[in-house]
DNA sequence: TCTGGGGTCCTAGGACCC
DNA sequence: TCTGGGGTCCTAGGACCC
């Protein structure tokens, strides 16, 4: 008898957080746009029922939300993960093994319960009392299997929010119920290739030969398939990974004609990477810096460049960042004349990182050529806010920032942001 | 006419996830 | 006018080695 896995998540995540403090909220269609306030990515059940698609732009839907009267929220990922980690303090007396997916989804090991149903439904009406947000719980004996319990309670009320479907016989009879591109690791090219083999449904996909599912879309389709079938191929992973990687990249409001305005955005994303470094114990072997211009204009000239370095010694020093995203930046830059692109994108990414007390050492090298003003720097963006203390090169006018017209107070970490109630 | 056989490491690109 | 951000894993193919 295999482990039951769990997975809980939340219904709509961002907008839930969001009616958490403004009950007025509830019932009413709500949108969560992306950074930018580019597009809706997190959208209520009655925005859904209004047709607002994931991924649809916000200039797409101004008549839709005047019509409606759409309550519209830029991102506040503050919030969003304060709440995720409060949800996930509750899961943590619910099961000793909690394994985090992603803001919103945790695997949970509900191995060992005699009753799960009774296990999940009591957790989840804990979820919603002590943080306030509606979770939905899938059990089976694999992780594929319970992405699909879960999927299927999503979009089934008759379940409540909780299905249990580690008898085999139960998901035998689910499973054709269930459209091959619902399952967890099956995207759009792969729901093409099987489309031609006549395999519509999971139960079709869980049938299908091994071998034809290898040489179709390699381990990782094989994989799904014998998950399907009820054999544990993804393990349960309950300590964090190390991070191999990390990017910061962000979509200008406007456009960035001159090297000077690209740059200080750069400055500000390599200046945030050795933030998080630093905060995580962690240095980077490698820099990436890259630009780009607005791909959706086909009616203006189109430029995308890119430079890596190596770090050496590596490092989570902001100035030393900072100067290698400079020489990289320079090298990518367009050498044609008399040409002026609009970037609307630039980004900095981090490869090879690994633990501070793990970098290879040289015998003159140090983590940081300044460990006492990284500490005094992060000190003081801690103590009076991010952004109290930046690089000059950052610049003042911030011309490049993006959008966010629609940001709700950060609730539960800023006081300042708190109501005044008189 | 004959033209090895493994290894390892690295990189670019594809596919997918939320 | 306006179209997100941050990850992971896998494979193929080239370079290089003995």
């Amino acid at each position: 008898m295999t482990k039951p896995i769990a997975i809980s998540d939340s219904a709509n995540f961002y907008v839930s957080a969001e009616r958490i403090f403004d009950p007025t909220l509830k019932g009413v269609p709500v949108i969560v746009l992306s950074n930018n306030d580019g597009c809706a990515v997190a959208r209520s059940d009655e925005a859904k029922a209004l047709g607002i698609k994931m991924g649809e732009p916000l200039h797409l839907l101004r008549d839709k939300i005047a019509a409606h009267g759409v309550k519209v929220f830029s991102s506040n990922y503050t919030l969003y993960g304060d709440i995720s980690r409060r949800v996930v303090e509750v899961y943590e007396d619910y099961t000793p093994k909690v394994e985090i997916y992603s803001i919103d989804e945790c695997f949970l090991d509900f191995s060992g319960f005699r009753d799960r149903v009774t296990h999940a439904r009591t957790m989840r009406r804990d979820v919603l009392r002590r943080v306030g947000v509606p979770v939905r719980v899938g059990i089976a004996a694999t992780k594929t299997l319970a992405k699909c319990a879960n999927d299927i309670a999503k979009k089934n009320p008759i379940f409540a929010g909780v299905l249990d479907m580690t008898d085999p016989a139960l998901a035998a009879w689910l499973l054709p119920l269930v459209p091959v591109g619902d399952i967890w690791g099956i995207g759009r090219r792969t729901v093409k290739k099987l489309e031609g083999l006549g395999i519509s449904t999971a139960a079709e996909l869980r049938d299908m030969p091994l071998r034809q599912a290898r040489a179709l879309g390699t381990v990782v389709l094989e994989r799904t398939v014998l998950e399907l079938q009820g054999e544990p191929c993804i393990a349960f992973d309950d300590v964090e990974p190390q991070r191999k990687g990390m990017a910061v990249t962000r979509s200008s409001g406007k456009p960035m004609e001159d090297f000077d305005t690209v740059f200080q955005a750069i400055t500000a994303h390599a200046t945030r990477a050795a933030e998080k470094l630093r905060q995580h114990g962690l240095v980077a072997g490698t820099l990436t810096v890259f630009f780009h211009t607005n791909r959706h204009r086909a009616d203006r000239p189109q430029y995308a460049g890119s430079r890596s370095k190596r770090l050496t010694p590596m490092s989570s020093d902001t100035l030393e960042l900072v100067a290698a995203a400079k020489r990289c930046a320079l090298a990518a830059w367009p050498k044609i004349e008399n040409q002026s692109y609009g970037f609307t994108k630039a980004g900095v990414m981090l490869d090879d990182l690994l633990p501070l007390e793990d970098r290879p050492r040289t015998l003159f090298d140090a983590p940081q050529r300044s460990p006492v003003l990284m500490t005094a720097l992060d000190a003081v963006n801690s103590r009076f806010g991010k952004k109290t203390m930046v690089l000059a090169s950052e610049g003042m006018s911030r011309s490049w920032q993006l959008r966010a017209n629609h940001r709700s107070p950060r609730y539960t970490t800023r006081i300042s942001d708190l109501p005044v109630v008189r």
